[in-house]
RNA sequence: GCUGAGGUAGCCUAGCCCGGCAAGGCGCCAGCCUUGAAAGCUGGUGGCGUUCGCGCCACGGGAGUUCAAAUCUCCCCCUCAGCGCCA
């Protein structure tokens, strides 16, 4: 949600901000907005009318009738008020739920540095490491390679569970930890404090972190509780502190959230369908902060720095991309997105995705920033972004390090992790 | 799941039976005092609106009774304790 400040005092500066976006509609409801506070405003100065004068023909009822000189002209006038001050606050209410559904729908104001582009195909390409390897054909996909060295199980997990489901089984599922492990070792070293947190969030704090209409796509909803499984841990790790005053002194606040992460929409599949790449559930160690106003930006560029790390000590060939104004969503200022290579599709794909959603989420929340009792609040800024997903980031490290005879090397930063072991093969005997 | 006790400002507490402007303490901020600090003293310390005078709201949430609700009635939520169940 927006400043209503903002918009109410520099409405030049928002309209312009929300014009870059090339869609009508979010200037249309700025003014509609607007103009419904207006309404709102007028509208809650005459309820408060009303209520002063309850207030004060009670006070006068009370004294008058202590002192055994009860006024029936002030007690008829008073029996007048209930009715009119119901109608008055019905009106008022109205009016402003009608407000706060609008300006909900505004989305966040973009950093200037955000590109314009149309979709996804139009970001901006920052920067690239690593030699993306040329030759995909002779390659198998990271399904066919799982399948191939007997520890995934595709089919047996559609009967079981339906599509975008898997089975894992063998040193894979060491890998995946392996990974886990070495994503939330690298951030804790930065001065990360790891979270495990809860794998359900009521609907109240989901509506505070969380874009509406990918709500009702994304989210799994448990029957008969107001529950719902996190799509990522940035989610409860956001609604953390929801209600609370932080204090300035303490922030900021650097939280690596590790959980599964449940997703029903996943799309279509391009080639290479099989596997793990678009799925219903993962793994992921996600990086999360909460920071005063000046210091987002900066901490924008520390998360990036600290994902691409990640990838580069794997030995994974990325590029980072500035996602353009067609690509944003409503919640983020500016994200910065960072596609993995892989090399059996020739193509970079999406791993991580690193937000600044400045005041965005912790207004929402409630969530303020100063000191407790000490007038002038802020609203702090949150951040977040992928350390790594394990099915993606597993994925690629199958596709990438591949051999010949069907195993996988491990990179070096996980055979810690894996026993000494260095690469994945296939077992002798087949359970 | 059952029984009981609770939910009042950043925190802790009084008020609730018996309806009449939410009292006090801690913490924090500012001023006075002081070489400096502490202590002490004074004031401030939530949200919304405002014509900047002030007004309204806020006692877990909602509804009801009443001229008037922290207080009475009903519904719901949450926390804690004990019991039950349980990896």
């Amino acid at each position: 949600m927006i400043d209503l400040d903002l918009l109410r005092k520099e409405p030049t500066k928002v309209e312009e901000n929300l014009a870059r976006r090339k869609n009508p509609v979010y200037v249309r409801l700025l003014a509609e907005v607007r103009q419904q506070d207006e309404l709102w405003r007028a509208s809650l100065r005459t309820s408060d009318e009303l209520r002063r004068r309850r207030n004060d023909l009670s006070r006068r009822i009370g004294e008058s009738r202590a002192e055994g000189t009860p006024s029936a002209e002030i007690e008829a006038e008073a029996k007048t008020i209930p009715d009119a001050l119901r109608a008055a606050e019905a009106q008022e209410t109205e009016l402003l739920h009608a407000r706060d559904a609008l300006l909900k729908r505004i989305p966040n104001l973009m950093d200037d540095s955000v590109p314009f582009g149309a979709d996804d195909s139009e970001n901006v390409v920052l920067s690239t490491w690593g030699r993306p390897n040329a030759d995909g054909a002779s390659l198998k996909s990271h399904g066919e390679v799982l399948e191939g060295l007997g520890m995934a199980e595709f089919e047996r997990a559609r009967r079981a569970s339906g599509a975008g489901f898997y089975y894992l089984r063998g040193d894979v599922v060491l890998l995946d930890l392996a990974l886990q492990r070495f994503a939330l070792d690298l951030l804790t070293q930065r001065g990360f404090t790891p979270v495990a947190p809860p794998y359900m969030l009521r609907r109240a704090p989901y509506e505070g972190v969380t874009d509406l209409a990918d709500f009702e796509n994304v989210m799994y909803k448990v029957e008969g509780e107001d529950l719902y499984l996190i799509a990522t841990s940035e989610h409860p790790l956001a609604a953390l502190y929801q209600g609370e005053i932080l204090d300035e002194d303490q922030l900021p606040f650097r939280l690596a959230g590790v959980s599964p992460c449940f997703r029903k929409e996943i799309g279509g599949h391009g080639v290479d369908q099989k596997g793990i790449f678009r799925v219903h559930q993962f793994q992921k160690v996600e990086q999360f902060v909460f920071c005063r106003p000046e210091d987002s930006p900066t901490i924008l560029e520390e998360l990036r720095a600290n994902a691409e790390e990640v990838f580069r000590q794997l030995g994974v060939p990325y590029r980072v991309v500035n996602v353009c104004t067609g690509d944003l969503g409503t919640v983020a200022a500016k994200k910065y997105d960072i596609e993995a290579w892989f090399p059996r599709q020739q193509a970079f794909r999406e791993v991580v995705s690193c937000s600044n959603c400045t005041d965005y989420q912790a207004r929402r929340l409630g969530i303020r920033l100063g000191k407790a009792g000490r007038p002038g609040k802020l609203v702090p800024h949150t951040l977040n972004s992928t350390a790594v997903a394990t099915s993606r980031g597993l994925a690629v490290i199958l596709e990438q390090f591949q051999q010949p005879d069907g195993s996988v090397t491990i990179p070096d930063v996980l055979r810690p992790y894996m026993g000494g072991r260095s690469s994945l093969a296939r077992a002798v005997a087949k359970a």
